[in-house]
DNA sequence: TACCAGGCATAGG
DNA sequence: CCTATGCATGGT
């Protein structure tokens, strides 16, 4: 991978395996948005960030190289080699083939766990573009300002300012109180979202859970997202859909889909239910 | 206009 | 242990 410095653009020559589209609108991130086809702006990592594809090449801007190694090549997951990921996924299943010819080039970003948990607390129930405009009127109303138009995810110190009401009204639904609690457990240092980085799943998992507004398949989405642990499968209506559809001959009478997936796609199962998922959601399976 | 959305907490069996 | 139900809100 060649990685030069041009201005304030990091470029990524000639670069493989980043389909903008295909991993800013799958569902694991809320905060970016496409300026035109090949350009997407996003609020990460406590700033606004840009990346754009001209020719083969990546550009990301604005960021330094000292930036770039510290924060940006592990958000977008650059060290992984996300060709071997799809060639040991090719060729296992018809269903799975058509998925990831279809969502080509996605990438499982790194995030925050803060921001993932209050993110997919949100989530539950609810639709994408809902999601979106609640966290973004998170973000506006507790969240600091970046820019002129951009707003940090809030702090939990922040987020725990705002009582029921507050949130209520910034159309969280009957999530506000979830939301409340569990800002108020993490600011306090009752619950400490970032040593749980080191454990591992069982225990991350059982912490999660413990958190109201958590269960088990948003437990999964911000193992999945915001921490790393590749092997989750979230199945989620989407998910339950396509399994109903495509597997009800294959899945185990009383079988989870996670060990269904596991069995049959191996480590990269989560990858797998991402690729799906996409590709499910943008074709209107079922529907 | 009904139905649905990256489900959860709770009550009842 | 299990399944059934209510839930805020707005997209489609």
């Amino acid at each position: 991978m060649i990685v030069r410095k041009q201005n304030k653009s990091i470029i990524l020559e000639n670069f493989r395996h980043f389909d903008l589209e295909n991993t800013f609108d799958n569902g694991q991130c809320f905060r970016w948005n496409p300026v035109s086809e090949n350009h997407y702006i996003g609020v990460a990592c406590h700033n606004v960030i840009h990346v754009e594809l001209i020719g083969e090449d990546i550009h990301l801007y604005p960021v330094t190289m000292k930036a770039y190694r510290q924060i940006w090549s592990d958000y977008f997951d650059l060290a992984r080699d996300y060709d071997s990921i799809v060639e040991e996924l090719t060729g296992i299943d018809n269903h799975l083939d058509t998925a990831l010819g279809f969502s080509s080039g996605i990438r499982m970003l790194h995030q925050d766990p803060w921001e993932t948990t209050i993110s997919f607390i949100i989530s539950a129930n609810n639709n994408i573009v809902r999601i979106k405009r609640i966290i973004e009127t998170l973000s506006k109303r507790y969240g600091s300002r970046i820019d002129e138009e951009h707003y940090d995810f809030p702090t939990p110190k922040q987020l725990a300012g705002a009582s029921v009401e507050d949130l209520r009204a910034c159309g969280l639904g009957y999530r506000d109180r979830y939301v409340r609690e569990v800002a108020m457990r993490v600011a306090s240092g009752e619950v400490n979202l970032d040593e749980m980085e080191l454990m591992d799943r069982q225990e991350v998992e059982k912490r999660l859970l413990s958190l109201s507004g958590v269960g088990i398949k948003v437990a999964q989405c911000i193992m999945l997202f915001g921490y790393g642990i590749e092997e989750v499968v979230p199945a989620d209506t989407w998910i339950k859909k396509i399994v109903s559809i495509l597997y009800s001959e294959e899945i185990g009478e009383k079988q989870s889909i996670e060990s269904f997936f596991q069995s049959k796609f191996g480590k990269n199962s989560g990858y797998a239910q991402q690729a799906l998922f996409h590709w499910a959601r943008k074709n209107r399976l079922g529907r």
